[in-house]
RNA sequence: UGGGGAAUUGUGUAACGGCAGCACGACAGACUCUGACUCUGUUUGUUGGGGUUCGAAUCCCUAUUCCCCAGCCA
């Protein structure tokens, strides 16, 4: 997150520091712990603290949790695990929206005394009627002109517990007739008895967003409070929360459009869907778009914001498309993670003119891209295995690998010629029989170029691996088309998940650790739950571009 | 339908009255001990219609399309 590119939001920021109207950017994510964290989480979470960085300003984490029916400390604890392995560090501090009830409950209090607040006894339905539509201005309520003394003591006694859950609101005395939908008087207090993950019982009336959330940001001393387009017609209502609860000096809200991304869910509500009905693994099941997924994909943080930078910060809704993040990813390992020979569809070559028990080890580049990553040694034998795609019987026009009459270069040791090829009795290939240039080794030829080079590994010297291959989840581009009443059974990608057996991996793959990054050189398909130990979640898919001429 | 936002190439994003640029994708070629990576090149765009101006993506008028709002969710 080194370089932060300006986007509309810091032209904003620009103009009020240049007009004197803040000298500060403090900035929060205040993500309600009701589900885990996702790329689009990530958005947010890059525009707040870059935008803090980037002024020398400071960024909160805040957990807005007002609504206990919903919140878990389970998500608490993952959304601060993620956001620590992101490395947006909260340098401003980690706050709870509702260490601020007490607070929150005396500025309500003041509201009410200063007329603008009223206790309101209209259930529900007769709440919503009252409200009136888009087109149609909306009644003020019956209860609307208590007198201060008569709601000052119903909502002491709402506090209290005295009335039933939902029997009462306290709502903000602002316009039934005001074309914003919500400014027409507002619930800002709510009874519900539930038990609160951090507050226990001690509360039986919880604080609305619309209330809480401006008087949080004030209280931390947030200058700029940035979120979604969707609070956009929120906006009026914070600032009348800000300014009539006396808050000076002003925090501002501005928005920008959330990240949509081809094939992917986005709501918490719908990936909660995917877990609870586990069409899905889990939170962290590498094919979910959340954190915790990507990263047992093999995704990185720096990634995840070269994605987001990439797609850019402004207010046009957008849906941007996978395959950017998947070049975020592809471009950072293919610098940074070491290499490592897999063969994922494994065929039998004999070496025939190579001796029976030779083991002879040839040296392989750990990274073509870095030359300090070194070499390592691997073990070269008579019987290997390669790539089943990397031999045609019958080739394409302008195929460079192994063929009837051709010659191929083994990635990092002989080249070798095609002799025979030696079939099961269905058909199948139980073996390529060739002969290596014993001569020339790993060198070059002086007399012939040899066009191909294929990846290879040594068939007694290799270990099994189980390759899990996680593609998107949906088939479907724009998961918001979805028709009414479809479910996600309509658009479930059947390849999003399949196991490969019985592929081939290089005895390097066996000193892996947990966390270690790899490339395999082709495929290079990532695996979690291989029956090898060793945990390969750093390692991405190169696209094989190879496609027969049409 | 009231209000609030937004429309630039396949996708996303710049250009703030002065050559419509960049990235991803696609396609073509070069290179290569993988055809990956890298490099080079190519195609396609200012939502429509008017106006102001020497000059408009940008300013004005008008039409259209899309998104958000009628939770005691956030």
């Amino acid at each position: 997150m080194e370089e932060i590119a300006s986007n509309f939001i810091h032209e904003i920021i620009d103009e009020d520091l240049a007009a004197g109207v803040n000298d500060t950017v403090h900035t929060r994510f205040p993500p309600e712990p009701n589900g885990y964290l996702h790329i689009g989480s990530a958005k947010a979470i890059y525009i707040n603290y870059s935008t803090a960085k980037k002024y020398g300003g400071l960024f909160n984490l805040r957990y807005d949790d007002t609504n206990p029916t919903k919140e878990d400390t389970e998500y608490v604890d993952s959304i601060y695990e993620d956001l620590n392995w992101l490395g947006a560090v909260p340098t401003g501090g980690v706050y709870y929206g509702s260490d601020y009830f007490d607070k929150t409950y005396e500025l309500a209090v003041q509201l009410i005394k200063d007329g603008k607040a009223f206790v309101c006894d209209l259930t529900k339905e007769q709440m919503t009627e009252y409200r009136g539509t888009l087109t149609q201005p909306g009644k003020e309520s019956p209860w609307r002109n208590r007198s201060v003394e008569e709601n000052l003591d119903l909502f002491e006694r709402m506090k209290n517990g005295e009335f039933p859950d939902g029997s009462k609101t306290l709502r903000a005395k602002i316009d039934m007739a005001s074309p914003n939908i919500n400014l027409r008087d507002p619930a800002i207090y709510r009874i519900v008895r539930a038990h609160h993950h951090r507050q226990g019982d001690k509360w039986c009336i919880y604080p609305m967003y619309d209330f809480a959330h401006p008087i949080q940001d004030a209280l931390e001393g947030i200058t700029y409070s940035l979120c979604s387009l969707e609070f956009e017609n929120h906006r009026p209502l914070y600032d009348w929360v800000v300014e009539n609860c006396g808050f000076n000096p002003k925090p501002k809200q501005r928005e920008f459009a959330r990240l949509n991304v081809t094939y992917t869910v986005m709501s918490k509500r719908y990936l909660r869907q995917l877990v609870e009905t586990s069409l899905v693994d889990g939170w962290d099941d590498p094919r979910m778009p959340t954190l915790c997924g990507l990263r047992r994909r093999g995704y990185t943080p720096s990634a995840i914001f070269d994605f987001i930078k990439r797609a850019g910060i402004a207010k046009t809704d957008s849906l941007v498309e996978i395959e950017l993040l998947e070049h975020c990813i592809r471009e950072e390992l293919n610098t940074s993670a070491p290499r490592r020979i897999c063969v994922t569809e494994p065929v039998k070559v004999i070496i025939d003119n190579y001796p029976e028990d030779k083991v002879e080890y040839f040296p392989v580049s750990n990274n073509p891209t870095d030359p300090e990553a070194g070499t390592r040694e691997v073990p070269f034998t008579k019987e290997l295995y390669i790539e089943a795609s990397d031999f045609a019987e019958v080739p394409p026009p302008k195929f460079f690998r192994l063929k009837p009459g051709g010659e191929v270069r083994l990635m990092g040791a002989y080249i070798i010629k095609y002799e025979s090829v030696e079939k099961n009795e269905d058909g199948s290939i139980k073996a390529i029989h060739c002969t290596a240039d014993l001569a020339v080794g790993n060198g070059n030829p002086t007399d012939r170029k040899i066009k191909g080079t294929i990846h290879w590994v040594s068939a007694t010297n290799c270990v099994d691996l189980d390759l899990k291959l996680y593609d998107k989840l949906f088939t479907i581009p724009n998961l918001n088309d979805m028709p009414e009443g479809a479910t996600y059974n309509d658009f479930l990608n059947p390849d999003s998940l399949k196991t490969l057996t019985g592929a081939k991996a290089e005895l390097a793959v066996a000193d892996a650790k947990d966390g270690d990054k790899f490339q395999f050189v082709r495929m290079g398909y990532f695996c979690k739950d291989s029956k090898y130990p060793g945990t390969f979640n750093r390692v991405v898919t190169l696209k094989d571009s190879y496609k027969p001429a049409k």
